[in-house]
RNA sequence: GCUCACGUAGCUCAGUUGGAUAGAGCGUUACCCUCCGAAGGUAAAGGUCAAAAGUUCAAAUCUUUUCGUGAGCGCCA
């Protein structure tokens, strides 16, 4: 149950009891940052002043006499400006630690998504190359998203993109088979837009090991599938180290074999919103809002990127999804316009499309910016990333940035500061109560959830914060907003840790102590299930 | 020049449906282990919320302008 929610249900029927219409998503409930503000309050008086015609206080009296006669509520008062303060009841409070424990790893989850289909695709890196730090970003990023929506009951499809077709993959081959002649002692003549990473010269070496000079002859397709099939094998183990795993891998390949692009083009041409240009084919996107049409076809008769893209996002929308996610890098941002674009052209509603744009992740080491650039093949891979501050520190340190707002990496300061790092104190929260219910059970004291002797102000606090996780929960899955679940486990660890300073949990009064324990075990249960959204996991012990 | 982000403590960042005295961590300083894990707690110091104007009972938050930082502006992807 989410509390704030209830509150907003009881002053939604005082309201009505007034006779005064308002509607109820409106009404906002908060949880003050001071607690004597109370436990919840409502600026909803100071919102209706305008309305009514009347001043705050006088309103916020006739509803806190409406707001009153719930027997969930102690106390109700009326501060300041003409903000509602709500206490609630003790007993009421504290009867809710046996349904968190009840239903301890199901605790948090919601029924907002109401199993809409939603897909998200995320990290659809090219397979060109090994995934680097700014990748690592929008792979967490998508991964934490996916698992809060699915909490929030969303009926989820994780996708990755693989563009296996087209101009990059023809350079990769190249790249690939001009390194394998250098290996066989030939000349070699890398292209000055080819991939200089050294996977790459794995790969040519894997041919040369595996075949020797025989392939020297071999057309560019051969090189171009062993590449990507190397590259992909990878690219799939290094996200499975760093916790991220997909549903679906769709590749262009197919989707071009499937006809899509000739569809979508037929759809295009039937709605006149195609037309020729100085030999190339262009797109009306400006009819949708974009700032100058775009090429799909060019005067080579070649594709731009544009058009398997657009195919794609039919096949997608064809699959029937409610809502689609693309997570994308900040350098993409113009690419939006027009794929929205193409996407209403097509006859879809762009509104079911949502673009999630991630800023760039600058490396630094020691203090300085190393320029990341796949090309040159000079950044940190993934999993050098994992190797060295390793899986969770790594995933709980992306998850904790919003994704606006660019962020430095420095791989130095990364690995030394380790024990810094707020990961651990959350981690270290979760290890003590384990440690402490491990104590507790040699000592043949249960966990009693039957509370009435702790309802002192600070496990009250501590009780209402585990009770704030649901909401969290659906707030950060209606944000699309991971980082959300970050904060709050953090603030939750914050308030346990002072807890523990103040209030002893194991007595020689074992009935306190078994009461203290039902409490302690709420919090446990909730850090443990928050960290599993962002996929990581809860340290019993450090 | 245009588009999109961002600018909050020395550093890294919260504060995003406008709310009460702007908060954490790191770093600095002083305390707290006879006792469930001190990877912790308590406290001090540190702020013109980039700047200005506007909107209103109320602005770090919304609007406009200016400055600064980053990314993008292709018949590349």
């Amino acid at each position: 149950m989410n509390l704030k929610q209830k509150i907003k249900d009881i002053i939604f029927l005082a309201l009505k009891e007034l006779s005064i219409e308002f509607d109820k998503e409106r009404i906002v409930v908060e949880i003050p940052k001071k607690r004597e503000n109370g436990d919840f309050s409502s600026n909803i008086a100071m919102q209706l002043a305008k309305l009514l015609h009347d001043n705050p206080v006088s309103i916020a009296k006739n509803l806190v006499e409406a707001i009153k006669k719930n027997k969930e509520i102690e106390k109700i008062d009326i501060a300041g400006p003409g903000f509602i303060n709500i206490y609630l009841n003790d007993k009421y409070v504290f009867s809710g630690i046996k349904n968190v424990i009840n239903k301890n790893e199901d605790y948090g989850k919601s029924e907002i998504g109401n199993k809409k289909k939603i897909d998200i695709e995320f990290v659809s890196a090219n397979p060109t190359g090994i995934l680097h730090l700014g990748t690592a970003r929008g792979a967490a990023y998508g991964s934490n998203l996916a698992n809060v929506l699915t909490f929030a009951g969303y009926d989820v499809t994780k996708e990755y993109y693989i563009n296996d077709a087209g101009n990059q993959i023809n350079n990769l081959g190249i790249s690939v088979k001009e390194r394998y002649k250098g290996l066989c002692g030939l000349q070699e003549n890398m292209p000055e837009d080819g991939y200089y990473g050294k996977e790459i010269i794995d790969i040519a070496k894997f041919i040369k090991d595996n075949h020797g000079k025989d392939k020297l002859e071999t057309n560019l397709e051969y090189f171009k599938k062993v590449a990507v099939d190397y590259l992909l094998n990878i690219i799939k183990t290094d996200l499975s180290n760093f916790g991220v795993e997909f549903d679906v891998w769709t590749s262009e390949k197919d989707i071009r074999a499937k006809g899509r692009i000739e569809q979508s083009l037929k759809i295009l041409d039937e709605k006149d919103l195609i037309y020729k240009k100085d030999n190339a084919v262009f797109l009306k996107t400006t009819v949708y809002g974009d700032d100058k049409d775009r090429v799909l076809i060019k005067s080579d008769g070649s594709y731009t990127y544009l058009v398997p893209d657009i195919a794609y996002h039919l096949d997608k929308f064809d699959r029937g999804f409610d809502e689609l996610v693309d997570v994308f890098g900040a350098d993409h941002h113009s690419y939006v316009s027009r794929l929205k674009a193409s996407i209403e052209a097509l006859g879809y509603d762009k509104d079911k499309l949502e673009v999630r744009l991630l800023q760039m992740v600058r490396l630094l080491k020691g203090g300085n910016i190393v320029k990341m650039s796949k090309r040159i093949g000079d950044n940190i891979t993934i999993s050098e990333l994992v190797d060295e501050i390793g899986k969770d520190s790594a995933r709980y340190f992306f998850a904790t940035r919003s994704l606006d707002g660019q962020m430095d990496f420095d791989i130095n300061l990364a690995v030394k500061k380790s024990n810094d790092n707020p990961f651990f104190y959350v981690g270290y929260a979760h290890a003590r109560i384990c440690s402490i219910l491990k104590e507790a059970m040699q000592n043949n004291i249960d966990i009693n959830t039957n509370v009435k002797d702790i309802m002192d102000a600070d496990s009250k606090a501590l009780l209402l914060k585990v009770y704030e996780f649901i909401d969290v929960v659906e707030t950060s899955a209606i944000k699309k907003e991971p980082y959300l679940i970050t904060n709050y486990v953090y603030d939750l660890a914050c308030l346990f840790h002072n807890y523990y300073g103040k209030h002893r949990i194991l007595t020689d009064d074992r009935s306190l102590s078994s009461q203290r324990l039902g409490l302690i075990k709420t919090v446990q249960i909730t850090i443990k299930n928050a960290l599993r959204l962002i996929g990581v996991a809860a340290p019993d012990k450090m």
